[in-house]
DNA sequence: TAAAAATACTCCATAGGTATTTTAT
DNA sequence: ATAAAATACCTATGGAGTATTTTTA
């Protein structure tokens, strides 16, 4: 039911290149593994995403408008993950200041 | 290693309500369940999000930043799936326009 | 015919379920 | 005492792998 950020990340990769081979040995996995994420994505999305021929592989249209909406997704997501951490950590440097004040006030 | 949506809708959900027997019922999966999947959040983003006991549930600071994101990117992944479906049908109406452009076109 | 994607399996990680336990009011 | 989350364990789906087949330029 929900986008798969795993698959739109093969899938970016995948419109980049135009090469299911190549891709797949970047992504550190082998070429079926990736022909079925990205078949399964274009299941998911109800959409044909590439042509496919043995000599080249091409976009669609849906193909198009999803490789832009995979570059604003997966930044979008990659600094939301920052600003989340980044909040923690203010949270407990908040906390390391407050438990250093209790420390350098001794009774008096 | 990549955020992952469905957890973060579950997230959402729970961000909101603050329960989560109540929101395990409504997302059609059990209370362990939704437990499991928000500790796995957790511990994937490094970060804690909720401050539990057995009576009441609240965000942490971290937690209140996801939130908006959560917003944020839940609502543009449905609006990026939309366009896609949207592209797709175009190239469909156009390929079904072209068709009916050469069935009513005889030859001369 | 050869390069590249698809298919057919096998295996394992994890999403989801049920039963039960722990905890804080 | 009780309401609510956590834990333990099981099952099944799907991600990843290897071997092989199909396709088309």
């Amino acid at each position: 039911m929900d986008l798969d950020l795993r698959k739109l990340r093969y899938f970016a990769e995948v419109a980049g290149q135009l090469h299911f081979g190549v891709v797949a040995e970047r992504l550190h996995i082998t070429q079926p593994v990736l022909s079925r994420q990205i078949r399964q994505l274009e299941r998911e999305l109800g959409v044909t995403l590439f042509i496919r021929s043995s000599r080249r592989v091409t976009l669609t249209p849906a193909g198009r408008q999803l490789q832009e909406e995979a570059r604003v997704l997966l930044s979008a997501a990659g600094g939301a993950q920052h600003r989340v951490r980044d909040a923690d950590q203010g949270a407990r440097r908040f906390c390391v200041g407050f438990m250093a004040g209790i420390t350098i006030t001794p009774g008096d």
